[in-house]
RNA sequence: GCGCCUGUAGCUCAGUUGGAUAGAGCAACGGACUUCUAAUCCGUGGGUCAGGGGUUCGAAUCCCUUCAGGCGCACCA
């Protein structure tokens, strides 16, 4: 599942306006804890590891502390009054609290300052484009490797979940202060590949007039046939006599490089651009899966039976070991793959992250055991599985298959559908849970899709700016305006989740979570909404004009960079 | 049979390290446009968090168990 990158030392990062406060208040309660301890009213060891967070309801404060609860068994008291305690040796000079107070089973609510908010836009401000990156990563090597489809076909729904997933993944990761690198791992050889040559050559000799028939598990997909007459044109019929193996070798490289092409150039066109196409094949070309399996052999996770080799799995907890080179003396997948994640950890990776279909999930724990073989840390390899999607039109079910080439495709769903709402339906599901994809709902463009609702947000914000520059009101500077005249409920709420953007990319990055950006959005177009509804902000009184453009642009500011996370537009108008 | 994932409102799904009265969108119903875009806002109804047991101050969340669905358990990838 994902992962959480404990694996990882991750620097404190004291950029985030949120966590200051949240640190506020932290201190000032280990400080109450010890001066009660030291004027004799509690009895403990130790503070407890406690939580601050931020309670459902409002009427509970801004933040809560759950110490009390903690603390109420080592010091022999009921919470209520442990928590009395606490606050009666709270100090809160020089931070933004309020007040503190008892609550509930034994909560201290604090409610901070308002003030505190009219912070926020200077910071959105002065970092523009990067507000919400942070440094966590501190410039570690980390690496995405997502889609990797099979270069035998066109790409499907899953493989767009995949892209979609896979690519924020990586753009959450590069915010938070990661060297990210996004790599497709091309699936040049093994079985598939020889298959593919067969069903390349059944073609090319029907298309010549040669009556051969079409191998049963051979590549179906009318892609393939239209590859063959691409081939045709440009070669004719020099083919026609050759032997097989040679002239399934020349299909099979011209066609690859054909598929790969489209593959790349959808994948632009939905966004995604990769660092490194790595092809299995330049593994066993380079040698790195022998030195791999040799290697494995001198630790002596290797041995011999069947007249196959076979890596030691059980030795780290599965149920039965693996082949890793055939009896007829080919390696396997697996070992193919083994080779090509040391490699990844030999470039210098320090984590990384598998994006998959879940139907590969058997693969993921002897993946890990093989890394532990090596001497890797295999908590440093994070698989993303993802559920599969499920294609639903005029409310059934669409069964898809890529060998009979029934399926729609990556081209399709973008054509019907539309790069941004593709993106962000796909993003909005947690990976875990199976994708039901409507494809009625999804090509009607109707307002039901979220992804609108949020860039209307954002182009309302556009319009507000644009007509406000053409009244000769440009958009002021926060320091240049008095913001503590933003008092209005909907405008303190903004501001407040405005603060909020920088820990959510932060988490949703390190949680390998993106579908909390979604939700994000919705939540922050909301309250937009709802300020719009509220306030009015082309008043003649400038001096509440000049605060609420800097609420506007800092909103935009914050919408912008989140859908450029998910890799979708944020429109000027629409 | 064994393993992984899922089960939360009519539907699709959130729910962070265990926190207070379980949320959102859509759908339904009722309101709000001489005002910066109504692709919007406000309100109402809607729940045995699949069932059962346990852990504790406290469980949708952790543990056990039953049920239901998906996926996996190849010398395929």
């Amino acid at each position: 599942m994902p992962g959480d990158g404990k694996s990882l030392q991750l620097g404190a990062d004291m950029m985030h306006l949120v966590r200051v406060i949240e640190g506020q208040i932290a201190d000032a309660m280990k400080n109450a804890a010890g001066r009660a301890r030291e004027a004799g009213d509690l009895q403990f060891a130790k503070v407890p590891d406690f939580v601050v967070e931020v309670p459902r309801e409002k009427a509970h404060g801004d933040f809560a502390v759950n110490l009390a609860m903690l603390l109420a068994r080592q010091a022999r008291q009921n919470p209520r009054q442990v928590a009395e305690t606490l606050v009666r040796h709270l100090d809160t000079t020089g931070t933004w609290i309020a007040r503190a107070e008892v609550a509930g089973p034994g909560f201290i609510n604090f409610t901070l300052d308002h003030r505190w908010l009219y912070q926020v836009p200077a910071i959105v401000e002065g970092q523009g484009k990067t507000y919400g990156h942070s440094e966590v990563g501190r410039g570690q090597k980390v690496q995405v490797e997502f889609v990797s489809a099979n270069p035998t076909g066109l790409l499907h729904m899953g493989n767009a979940r995949g892209a979609a997933l896979g690519d924020s993944i990586a753009s959450l990761l590069s915010a938070a202060g990661f060297d990210v690198s996004r790599e497709f791992y091309i699936n040049d050889a093994g079985n598939q590949i020889v298959n593919f040559g067969k069903s390349l050559e059944a073609r090319y000799l029907q298309l010549m007039g040669r009556n051969v028939p079409f191998p049963e598990d051979g590549y179906h997909g009318q892609d393939i046939v239209e590859t063959v007459q691409n081939i045709i044109n440009l070669v004719g019929d020099r083919y026609l006599d050759w032997e097989p193996e040679p002239r399934q070798a020349a299909l099979i490289k011209y066609a690859l490089k054909e598929k790969l092409d489209g593959i790349r150039t959808v994948l632009e066109h939905f966004g995604v651009r990769y660092d490194v196409w790595f092809s299995e094949q330049s593994l066993h070309d380079s040698g790195e899966v022998a030195a791999t399996i040799a290697e494995l052999q001198e630790a002596g996770h290797i041995y011999e039976r069947d007249g196959a080799l076979w890596f030691k799995a059980t030795a780290f907890g599965e149920e039965k070991d693996e082949v890793v080179v055939r009896q007829n003396g080919v390696p396997t997948y697996f070992a193919a793959d083994i080779a090509y994640h040391r490699n990844k950890f030999q470039r210098g990776f320090r984590w990384i992250i598998n994006v998959w279909g879940a139907d590969h999930h058997g693969h993921v724990s002897r993946m890990k055991g093989a890394m532990a073989a090596l001497g890797y840390d295999p908590k440093s390899l994070d698989v993303v599985l993802m559920q599969l999607v499920r294609l639903f039109q005029g409310g059934e079910l669409l069964r898809m298959s890529k060998r009979t080439g029934q399926y729609i495709t990556l081209n399709e769903l973008i054509e019907e559908v539309g790069v941004d709402a593709a993106r962000y339906f796909f993003v909005m599901r947690s990976a875990d849970s199976h994708l039901d994809f409507d494809l009625d709902l999804a090509k009607s463009q109707s307002a039901d899709n979220p992804v609108y609702y949020v860039q209307y947000a954002h182009a309302r914000i556009a319009s507000i700016l644009r007509q406000a520059a053409e009244m000769g009101h440009q958009l002021p500077a926060a320091s240049e305006c008095d913001l503590t005249v933003l008092t209005d409920p909907s405008e303190l709420d903004l501001l407040r989740k405005i603060a909020d953007f920088p820990l959510v990319v932060e988490g949703a990055a390190l949680a390998l979570e993106p579908h909390r950006l979604t939700r994000y959005a919705q939540e922050l177009a909301t309250l937009f909404h709802v300020f719009y509804t509220n306030c009015r902000v082309l008043v003649p009184e400038e001096e509440l004009r000049g605060p609420r453009l800097v609420l506007a642009g800092v909103t935009r500011i914050t919408l912008a960079n989140l859908l450029g996370l998910i890799g979708v537009q944020a429109p000027d108008r629409m």
